[in-house]
DNA sequence: CTGTGTGAAGGCTTTCACAGCC
DNA sequence: GGCTGTGAAAGCCTTCACACAG
């Protein structure tokens, strides 16, 4: 498995690169600094706002919900960021972590599946404020599901393998009933696709290269109710 | 850190009991197991349909997107299950695994904050089917927020403490924005929630004793760019 | 003296290897 | 022979302790 792993897609090649060349672009960023990357970033977004200058790791940390040595652990692995002494430069840090999460450019986003879930989250919109844009939602079904107050096109199924192909789309949002969601993630990532933040009640079989994130709310629900008493 | 995690709430009592009573019901399963406990749950409930009487590890942790060793420690954790040389009765592990996550009955829960996001989960329903109902919901403007389709009742949120206190609630969903969420969680947690499942993006700030399971949009998005090349 | 950077230690989770039962 | 149960090993992540820079 880890053998395998390294030669899943060009994994081997990175590797090597990463231990002789030292990036500071992607590497092996465990995955949990990833996500506390985000949050991290999070938050200095809110202190540029407030206009503050510097941060300590004991505040930045604090204020994340993590421990300070966590925060600065997470922080080695892609450079060194801060001024002994003094702290971390918002500003630039915020942009080192942009950078790392890969997250400079505008990445397009399709949504598939147009039912109660997928259109709330179309209108919700946090996605647009962190740099991301869902271009387009797709339907088996679209003549019921018109919401007039949607401005991303909600387009037929059979139209969405063209569509990732003529815009390179990498980001999928799938938000179709569990029993549907392995042969529509199929096309998504026969089409394209390299990445699926899976919203469907099912366990998706897919290739080592693609990554799958899963948002499932019962289980999230039923695993809370393990912890009340 | 550890011992002051033993003293918060009643643990350090639980943490006596078990070491020497060898509880078959709570206890120190790892926090991924349970989440993995759901997801096996799942597949047996769709097994059962078919009307499979037994199950090996192999063909239940294929299903469920494991390795079939990982199932077979995630069981032990709370018992044996299994028939050597025949593998799992899906009758009795389903009731097993529905015991240890203590889903016997139904878990009242609240929703606090119908906006996009709330009013999506509430009309979803995909929470009932799995032993979670969803009693009242609860928002600081319920006038403009009246959805028709919608038979859970939308209270006004000063409604809320006196709501939680009377049918004692332990479970809440919060999807208010942001710039509110702590508050709120600090309200819930006054009445007696010690759960959350907090979509808002923000960090919240709990006593040791609550529980918080977030589940942020906006991160996943971002965590999937990072591995998209 | 304040606050970052980091090798080493510790803790948690997964995987292995194989003993044991049907 | 087939398949479960489990101590031991490996791997991954977090925390500690402290060197070191401003």
């Amino acid at each position: 498995m880890p053998v395998l792993a390294l030669f899943g897609s060009y994994g081997y090649l990175r590797a090597f690169l990463v231990r002789f060349h030292k990036p500071m672009h992607k590497s092996d960023i465990p995955r949990k600094t990833i996500y506390r990357l985000s949050i991290y970033n999070r938050v200095l977004q809110r202190l540029r706002e407030t206009g503050a200058q510097t941060v300590s790791s004991e505040a930045l940390a604090t204020a994340a919900g993590v421990k300070s040595t966590q925060l600065r652990k997470d922080l080695t692995y892609f450079g060194q960021w801060g001024t002994r002494g003094l702290g971390y430069n918002v500003e630039a840090l915020a942009k080192a972590i942009t950078g790392v999460l890969g997250m400079a450019k505008l990445q397009p986003v399709i949504l598939v599946g147009a039912g109660q879930l997928g259109t709330a989250l179309l209108r919700y919109g946090g996605f647009a404020k962190e740099g991301f844009e869902v271009v387009a939602a797709f339907d088996a079904d679209i003549e019921t599901r018109r919401p007039r107050d949607i401005k991303v096109p909600i387009l037929h199924s059979s139209k969405m393998t063209d569509f990732i192909r003529e815009r390179g789309v990498k980001l999928a949002i799938l938000t179709v009933p569990g029993s549907v969601a392995q042969q529509v993630a199929n096309e998504l990532i026969a089409a394209g696709v390299q990445a699926i933040l899976n919203f469907a009640p099912a366990v998706l079989h897919v290739p080592e290269r693609i990554v799958v994130n899963n948002v499932d709310l019962a289980i999230e629900l039923e695993n809370l109710s393990y912890f009340v008493k």
